[in-house]
DNA sequence: CATTATTTTAATCAATTGATTAAACTTATT
DNA sequence: AATAAGTTTAATCAATTGATTAAAATAATG
């Protein structure tokens, strides 16, 4: 049987090794390749271990699924909070970091925006629920911030919504479309990383200059 | 057996209402849920139809998924080369034009974006093939035009590349995100196709905003 | 060291999968 | 109507799947 709750046994820090190669093998797999398309026994390969201690560990592929899941969205969505409840930063630098750090963490995981898109499509309300991002947003310090600036004020006031799907959307075109991108114009690895990079300051400009004015219409 | 080549048969132009059905269902299916998570029998219940029916009409699941893909390629991209390709166009028009032409094939086919997003993760060569993009893009008027505008002249030239990908980010972004931004903002099929059209006009202002000037650096 | 608890392994299970087959049924052709 | 060609069906196959089991190997404990 499995030492579950308090054991007593703890070589060093007792994150059990194969626990631990399981965890990851799955989450390289699935993050890339999704549920359905990962079988026991590739996420066994992967770990270098006996298909039976997948379920010895985690009971099922669903229960270790979940896990990685979670695991990716507290990835995906960590550190946004305070970056957005922050009292003592500008929009502008709110705007500034978040893209920023998107961007460093898009680069090391790329798989993750996809693998975000698909469980949105796949799972919304489960999604919405697991993290909080109805409060994350809606009651942020950064949309307070916002509706009271003089942004929201202007004759040119957009809606904040469209605001974030653009910084959204913006940020994670690249990395959707890396593959197509880096193939047609002939980028690697490196010339593709300063791509991304440049968007770094690029995107913030764009951001307000669309909430700043607008181009008379001719 | 089935007819294959010519056959004498044709009660009506003869798209055997049968293989219609399966190819159909198989679509809903596939563009929706990926290839894995989808079985024959699955399928078949969509359709209406008997599951060795799939078989006598498309071989196999993977020959029916190709054609699948395709169908939706050509349905994603069909159109843009003309576009693209106008000479009688202004760049401001083509972007405008493109923008629409997406906003109003998206919103038919919700699905499309993060199933042709899957498709580039897990096989950029065969997608690349499959569509003339390298010569669709690189090759078209409008890159010609752009490269020949004041746009790329001023000191304030924008790299191509970045607005190509913002386009299609800004574009795209809320399709992708289409659950969780009905959900948390509550907004019902209506209200959310207001949002996206309003896109179709503020999209070609935000990029041409992007390539015209830079708020100065603070 | 002996005993017990934990971890790992190989073998196997039942269910599901894509695919095939042969017979039944339908439609067209003469 | 008789025959042939095309279509549909139910039954079945072999392979793969997630999961279980019981025994073996390893580590911990007294």
């Amino acid at each position: 049987m499995k030492k579950t709750t308090t054991s007593k046994n703890n070589p060093r820090t007792d994150n059990t090794s194969t626990e631990q190669k399981i965890k990851e093998a799955a989450r390289k797999l699935f993050t890339s390749k999704g549920f359905t398309a990962v079988t026991t026994r590739d996420i066994a390969v992967e770990a270098g271990i006996n298909q039976a201690l997948l379920h010895y560990y985690f009971r099922s592929k669903e229960k270790l699924f979940e896990i990685v899941m979670l695991e990716n969205l507290s990835l995906f969505f960590g550190g946004v909070s305070s970056i957005l409840n922050n009292q003592q930063t500008s929009i502008e630098q709110k705007v500034e970091t978040l893209v920023a750090t998107y961007i460093d963490k898009l680069s090391q995981e790329p798989d993750l925006p996809l693998f975000i898109a698909n469980q949105v499509q796949s799972n919304p309300e489960k999604f919405i629920k697991n993290l909080g991002i109805e409060t994350l947003i809606k009651k942020s310090f950064f949309l307070k911030q916002f509706m009271e600036s003089d942004y929201s004020k202007s004759i040119h006031s957009l809606n904040p919504l469209h605001l974030i799907i653009n910084m959204i959307g913006l940020t994670l075109a690249p990395f959707l479309g890396a593959p197509v991108i880096r193939k047609i114009c002939k980028l690697d690895q490196q010339h593709f990383m300063t791509l991304v990079q440049e968007r770094k300051t690029l995107i913030p400009q764009w951001i307000l200059s669309m909430v700043k004015k607008r181009p008379e219409q001719k």
